[in-house]
DNA sequence: GCGTCTAAATTGGAAATTCCAAGTCAGAAG
DNA sequence: CTTCTGACTTGGAATTTCCAATTTAGACGC
C-alpha cells in the first residue's frame, strides 16, 4: 500500500511538467532498473518472471517500475493465459516505448565505442529486413548524416536563459 | 573522506566489466544527476558553482558525480584562475563525453515527441555551421536513414543466450 | 603575522530509495 | 481442501540522497 497521504488531490500519476525534456524523460526512465527493463523488452521479454530472472532486480522494485512504465505509457499491460494456468499479465512496448529504441541504441553505441567489453558485444543493432548493421547518428532535415561534433544544443523557446552553444 | 581502503592497488577507477553495453554505460552515467551534469556541460557550463546553481543538486552529490565522471573519462578537470582569485577547477567534456551528444539528443527528442511540454522546447539540436535543425536517427552503413521501427537488437558474440528480435 | 572573503568541497544526521527474505493472493490441478 | 506457481506485498535492513553546517585553501587588506 502506498501510504494514502491525507488531502493531496493527486492526479492519476501525472508526469512531471518540467521544462527540460531530459528531466521529463528521466522522470520516466531514469530510476534504477527502468532502462534495463526497456532493454529487455526490446529483446522480446514480456513477463514479470522473465524480467526478474534476466535482471535479478528485487521483485518489489520490478513491480513498481513496471507499474510506473505502464502509467507513463511506455509499456502496455496485457493478459495472457498459459494452458493449464490462470490468467497473468505481460508487458509490451507501446509506440512510445518503441520510440526509446534510439535512446537504447545510443547508449549501446556509446558503450561499444568508449567502453568496449573485451569479450565483444552482447547486443547489435541491425535492419530488421536485410540484417545490415545500423548505427545511431545525427541527420539533417533532408536525411543526410551529420558528424557528431557538428551538432550543438541551442536554447529553444522555453529556455529561461540563453547559453553559449558549445564549440 | 572517502575511507582510504587499505591495500587495494587501485587502477584509475576501473569501470564495471559488465557484458552488456547498457549496464556499463549506466554504471557511468546512470546515477541521479549525472546526465543532467552532462546536459549542462553541453550548454557550456564548466564550474562547480554553475552546475550547483543550475541543477540545485546537493553539493556533496555534485562533488561525487564530478569526480566519478572525471574518473570515467567523460569529463576532464582543468584549472582556471579568475583575476584576484586562487586557482580553481573547471570540468570540460572530453572526446568521450562529447560522444554522449547522441544519448542526450535522443533523450531530448523522445521527450519532445512523446511528452512535449506545453511551453515549447528548452533545448533544440542544430547544425553548428548553418543552424539547421537536426534529429537523431538510425542510419545504415551507407549513411542512409532507416525508419525507427525497422531497427532491431540482435544478440552479439558476447550474448550468453539468444533472443527473438522484436518484430 | 591575523582576520576576512570565496568557491569547492566535506561532514553528520535525517529522509528517501533500494534491497532482501518472507509472506500473501488467486486461480488451476489433483 | 490441499498443493503448486507466478505475480506481486510487506517489514525491516542497507544504501543512497538530501540538507545544513563546516572545513579547506589560497587572495586580499591590514
Amino acid at each position: 500500500m502506498v501510504t494514502t497521504k491525507q488531502a493531496e488531490p493527486r492526479e492519476p500519476a501525472s508526469q512531471s511538467e518540467a521544462r527540460c525534456q531530459i528531466v521529463r524523460t528521466l522522470d520516466i526512465i531514469g530510476e534504477k532498473w527502468s532502462l534495463l527493463i526497456i532493454r529487455d523488452a526490446f529483446r522480446g521479454r514480456t513477463r514479470f518472471s522473465e524480467f526478474r530472472e534476466s535482471l535479478g532486480a528485487p521483485s518489489d522494485i520490478l513491480s513498481a517500475r513496471l507499474t510506473k512504465l505502464v502509467d507513463a505509457g511506455v509499456l502496455e499491460k496485457r493478459a495472457y493465459r498459459e494452458p493449464g494456468s490462470r490468467e497473468r499479465s505481460s508487458y509490451h512496448l507501446t509506440e512510445s516505448g518503441r520510440g526509446l529504441a534510439l535512446v537504447v541504441g545510443s547508449l549501446v553505441q556509446w558503450g561499444d565505442t568508449y567502453n568496449p567489453y573485451s569479450g565483444g558485444k552482447t547486443s547489435v543493432l541491425v535492419d530488421a529486413v536485410d540484417q545490415r548493421p545500423l548505427s545511431v547518428a545525427f541527420v539533417d532535415d533532408e536525411g543526410h548524416p551529420v558528424a557528431t561534433d557538428e551538432a550543438v544544443f541551442v536554447p529553444g523557446p522555453a529556455a529561461r536563459e540563453p547559453w553559449e552553444p558549445l564549440r
